[in-house]
DNA sequence: TCTCCGGTTGACAGCGCTGTCAAACAGGGA
DNA sequence: TCCCTGTTTGACAGCGCTGTCAACCGGAGA
């Protein structure tokens, strides 16, 4: 039915390992062989099964990438997208289809006891080039263990803890939150109100300490009931915003750890009958989609998710395989919107 | 190294065959064997071979999701998300976990002139049991007729031409766009204005088609100047709205075909200084995430994209195949919200 | 008692590749 | 001329599973 790599040899007239040889650019092949397998390649049209490379081989020319199932269902239930799973399945599609590899998408339940058990079940029977970890979880200490067992590469995204445990792929987020607290400073703020992430987040803790660490640096004190916990939602920040705004002497400006708590704040702003950026600057995290299209559009810092993901792919790729510990940062943006503009 | 049948076979003292057929669910299989079988399984830990079940047997336990490359560009370049795709996802995913599938997501080049060799290539090498196709390109008759010589089967969502090859799951576009317009016209609006989505897709078609059968069955005519078409973006809604809106005798409803330029179509509303719903109410098409975030939240259509994808995949899983011509239909709801509320 | 039959189990041959190792071959130097 | 070396190619044994088909077992019926 379909050509196999002996219905190649035999139309070239070699030996199947001959024809493996050419398609893998195996060494010490002479011109004129290539050239006979590949025009029989051609006329079979022939590709290789990847099963059977698979079992035979060393290589499945597979990357998995590994989901939260809990907060993926969490985010639909609420509403909001996960816009940071799309960019990073994207930037991780890319660079797949470079080396030919393909991309597995597996819904994991961090939360579930059998963890191990179904990681390992999973590690095996697919037996994935490397696997993609994404934050909150790339610091789950029972996922490594799994994965260094194993012995499957791994690329951690965003993560902080246990730092020399796989590779990792990471953003300064302390440093952005730094940069855009400078930015709000800049602009006459004085008191700035500062909605932060879940603790579990190492994102949310940078964040948090690059906005505190900023202040400090411009010896301007931090009143503790101007910093607030959300848990990254739109209601969140709506809720935390709108208690911002109700203190006596609230913020001139209103710092959210991700751009959906700043987009409720927006809320929360309008509701109380004040202006952005008139009455209150607002600024984000992340340069969602939306941040873009809210009134006014957002000031954010640009994650390069895509690009992290797809460097991410690329340290697991057998071509250029990175080393564990191997750490790769990449290069974040203040992107200046009109909702932090100082008026003229 | 990993335990393989032979490990669980010897441990148990059973032929290989008899652990396959425990763990594949054959018929004949006594319950002392079961047992036996089922406790070297656990003791050993072993978990099958992807690929030498896939080499060996009929299924590769792979479900494909074929997504157009060039689309999800534009949709990051333009830094709008791709809501559909993600959530089309998560359903897949679910529905995959649950049968032991897994999901392969491919990024395939639509505009490609090699676009027939690199879907049989994909097929050919993947061998997937199914694969899931999606608008605007679940109408191509170069990948169907592809799907369909190579035998593999597929599920079509949202399609609207060839009806009767692979199979469907979809929505009535057509009206749920009516019972959008009647929602307008029972809200008072006489003069609607209509901004369509792009000819290529199916659901743009039928959505404008509604719009026009609604107008229609309740005597309105539809004035050809306030129908304009976009390419679902918010730029796109923001321009179109805005010309609308420039007319002398300006529309008091408008009707976007989807979420993001009916978004647009609000900014639009207040760049003229004008308010939604007070001087022209909006509605979208979608539900998308930001409809609900909005100011005000857009009054939409929910498209159960979720199910959807849940439904198409499991029309593909070997359990409950389809066959050929098999269509599903899933219910939309109309998300009344604030954009189109009636002054109390 | 013997045959027949359905239920149950196992032997074995692939599935389509890659890795190992040996064979064949060509060219340089003694 | 022969040997040695390095290059090029091929034979063959798996990889871990499923499908096919035959063997075996026990009880029902003749």
């Amino acid at each position: 039915m379909t050509a196999t790599i002996y219905d190649v040899a035999a139309l070239a007239g070699v030996s199947i390992k001959s024809v493996s040889r050419v398609l893998n650019g195996g060494p010490n092949v002479s011109p004129a062989l290539e050239a006979k397998v590949k025009a029989a390649v051609e006329q079979l049209d022939y590709r290789p099964s990847l099963s059977a490379r698979t079992l035979a081989g060393a290589s499945s020319y597979l990357i998995a990438a590994f989901v939260d199932a809990e907060l993926t269902l969490e985010h639909w239930r609420s509403g909001r997208g996960n816009d940071y799973l799309s960019r990073l399945e994207y930037g991780a599609l890319v660079e797949c289809r470079r080396s030919g590899h393909h991309l597995l998408v597996e819904l994991v339940d961090y939360g579930s006891p059998s963890l191990e058990a179904h990681l390992l079940s999973l590690l095996r029977s697919l037996r994935p080039d490397g696997v993609l970890l994404t934050p909150p979880n790339s610091d789950d200490p029972r996922v490594l263990d799994v994965l260094e067992r194993h012995g499957t590469p791994f690329v951690r995204l965003g993560a902080e803890a246990h730092l020399d445990r796989g590779m990792r792929v990471f953003m300064d987020d302390r440093q952005a939150a730094v940069d855009m607290t400078n930015h709000l400073i800049a602009a006459g703020h004085r008191r700035i109100g500062f909605i932060s992430g879940p603790e579990s987040y190492a994102a949310s803790r940078a964040r948090r300490e690059g906005f505190r660490t900023a202040m400090a640096d411009q010896g301007l004190t931090v009143d503790p009931s101007l910093v607030v916990e959300g848990d990254f939602t739109f209601e969140a920040g709506r809720i935390s915003g709108g208690r911002l705004l109700g203190l006596k002497d609230r913020p001139t400006a209103i710092f959210a750890s991700n751009d959906d708590m700043a987009l409720g704040v927006l809320n929360a702003v309008t509701a109380a009958g004040l202006g952005v950026p008139r009455d209150v600057a607002v600024a984000g995290f992340d340069d969602t989609p939306s941040s873009m299209l809210s009134t006014p559009p957002l000031t954010t810092i640009r994650q390069p998710v895509t690009e992290m993901a797809a460097a991410a792919t690329r340290l697991l790729l057998p071509a250029s395989r990175g080393q564990t510990g191997q750490a790769e940062q990449v290069e974040y943006a203040l992107v200046e919107r009109l909702s932090t503009a100082v008026a003229p």
